[in-house]
DNA sequence: GACTAGTTCAAACGGATATTTTAAATTATG
DNA sequence: CATAATTTAAAATATCCGTTTGAACTAGTC
């Protein structure tokens, strides 16, 4: 009997890689698996021969997309969880900025579209990408916060902040996806991750703070007209 | 010769709202003309009778959304302009959040789909739906942010509240769009439109005022270790 | 060096689905 | 009632894509 082949192993690597960079540029459903297969320099065949189809390769891909993030992106940042919680936000922010700015780092582009079009294949991994991110933040803020913060001023203020990193990405592929030359592209970044990255905890740990104040202070603000029709 | 006919103008009403409402739904590609016509009540030849097309609907619908996202939600918020930034903000905020929310403003979502799964067609129609917003909010904080500010620093306060407003939009379509009977669906939104906006409007003008001072003071702050590989 | 199982390949399969058109039937309106 | 505006059902059109197949190939083993 004959061992599994090296060149076997690499084919379906390549397939990964390729799977993983299309399914970002264009999901589940707009990715075709020859070009996926083109891009790899394999077989149309080779999908189903490693992965026994489009929907395996998919799962897989993302899988492997994950497992890469996570490994060049600790989601602390290298900040130790003693230090103080500013700088833990700070470290949680810059490496998700850089993750989502990162051109390799395609789990969350993959997460992002399965949210607005849901291939309806693993919640399981959907999971699996987002959870672990939103805990941590949600217990940055929770100490930012103070004792005395509700659950739902946690929930808030970890939406502000990752909202702000998510408009980052999106923000990219905007500049991506647009036609080359079309005269009315969206403004680019002229700045790199670590400058947006700033710029999102500055205002953001501002943001937490006065939330803090405004909880405390049992604050409420009147409301203001305009509705529909 | 006779007049067009009212059933006529009529069912071209019902499939423009069809329409706007699958298209927002699914996206261009994803809608299938047959299942507008169906939502419409109408036979799958109205489209192309009435419309010359899907493309041509598909543009119809839009401007059609955005109509009436307008008319419906003012984009200052009913706030004079001659009032305090800080209010004009809030009224900002609070008509974006409403609208966001408000099951019938169908305009951003489909802009949404359209940023990520372009159909090609309308970029013309984009920035109609998306400019008039983002210069009514460079203007009200780069008064907010004060004489001093760079540019930069005004799309950046910009991207931040706009990027909160549209997460609230992102997280209820994410509830919509989930399984029913998911075990694990987001959180819902436990809050209306007004307690968001609310929440933003506080978070955000905290902010703003940060960015204002470390602009005035030309502060930096250190970076964080923990990058790729 | 030959054997063999793991791997690649080109070509075709099979199936599905959508948009658009057509021509006849119907209806509102003047 | 006459007529052009709509509606209708069915056929035409236009793609297109994921998967299979069986033969050819090749790395690794004996």
């Amino acid at each position: 009997m004959t061992a599994n082949r090296a060149d076997g192993l690499e084919t379906r690597n390549r397939l990964l890689e390729s799977a993983c960079r299309l399914f970002a540029e264009q999901g589940y459903h707009a990715a075709r698996t020859a070009e996926i297969c083109r891009a790899a320099r394999a077989n149309v065949a080779a999908v189903n021969y490693h992965f026994g189809g489009k929907k395996q390769l998919y799962v897989a891909a993302w899988r492997h997309a994950i497992a890469q993030s996570v490994k060049a992106y600790p989601l602390d940042g290298g900040v130790p969880s003693a230090a103080p919680p500013a700088e833990r936000l700070r470290g949680h922010v810059l490496a998700l900025v850089r993750r989502f700015l990162d051109a390799r780092s395609l789990d969350m582009k993959i997460a992002d579209r399965e949210m607005l079009h849901p291939s309806g294949l693993c919640a399981e991994v959907m999971h699996h990408s987002i959870k672990p991110l939103r805990e941590m933040l949600e217990q940055i803020i929770r100490v930012l916060l103070g004792p005395d913060a509700a659950p739902e001023a946690v929930r808030l203020c970890a939406m502000s902040v990752h909202a702000q990193c998510h408009a980052v990405m999106a923000h990219e592929r905007r500049l991506r996806n647009m036609p080359r030359d079309g005269r009315r592209r969206p403004p680019p970044l002229t700045m790199g991750p670590d400058a947006l990255a700033e710029h999102i905890v500055r205002f953001s740990l501002a943001g937490v703070r006065a939330v803090r104040a405004g909880v405390r202070r049992g604050l409420r603000t009147p409301a203001v007209k305009g509705g529909r029709r």
